[in-house]
DNA sequence: AAAACAGGCAACCAAATGGTTCCATATCAG
DNA sequence: CTGATATGGAACCATTTGGTTGCCTGTTTT
């Protein structure tokens, strides 16, 4: 929902790398989440609780187990909502460039 | 260039806000981007420094004045390098939902 | 040249962040 | 029941972050 806490979800790369590996796998527990990583399992905890809160990860408990899926809504909203606005001012820029280019050429 | 410092650039509300001002009307100076909002001009510059390392503006001295200029680039390798996985993975799941939609209505 | 204007630099500060360690609780297996 | 397993909670710590203030440099304007 909250536009900032996406984006501050999203600033720091150990939760960037969780979100690839639910991407990669979705419904992983918190131990298989942690297996290989430089970090605390209390670390991954911390950062699964905060994309929890930004809703980029929802979660279900089984038995003794939490189970984490990757929920994309809000990715899309920012890339609906914020992205597209400078996405389009990019393809503005690129065909400013070919019509650069193909003037240069008649030049 | 790093993806990391991108997303930390996009972490903070108020570069956020700085670039919807560069995207409504490019080319501004320092004293500009500052008008009506509730910091110093030092915080702004600070701002301005970050977004202009990670490749979100550019800028260009003009005289005394320095122009900033907003640049969708590094915004756009993110959304295509990096959210366009999750949204493949929204689309399926809408289309799940759709089928499951489309299940119940038949049972 | 002097004053006014636009911006830069650096020291400093409080709060947030990412991480740790220690301990507690709940669940499963034997 | 007991022990191992899976997760939760809280205190604590170093570093980063977002902001400030004070002063300096460069460029116009008069």
């Amino acid at each position: 929902m909250d536009e900032d806490t996406v984006f501050r979800a999203l600033a720091d790369g150990s939760r960037r790398r969780l979100l690839d590996r639910l991407h990669a796998r979705n419904g992983q527990t918190l131990g298989e989440l942690c297996e290989g990583l430089e970090m605390t399992r209390q670390a991954v905890t911390k950062h699964l609780g905060i994309l929890e809160e930004a809703n980029l990860v929802s979660t279900r408990r089984q038995g003794r187990e939490k189970l984490h899926y990757i929920n994309p809504v809000p990715i899309n909203e920012i890339a609906d909502r914020w992205i597209s606005k400078f996405e389009r001012r990019a393809l503005d820029a690129l065909s400013d460039l070919k019509k650069s280019l193909e003037g240069s050429k008649d030049e």
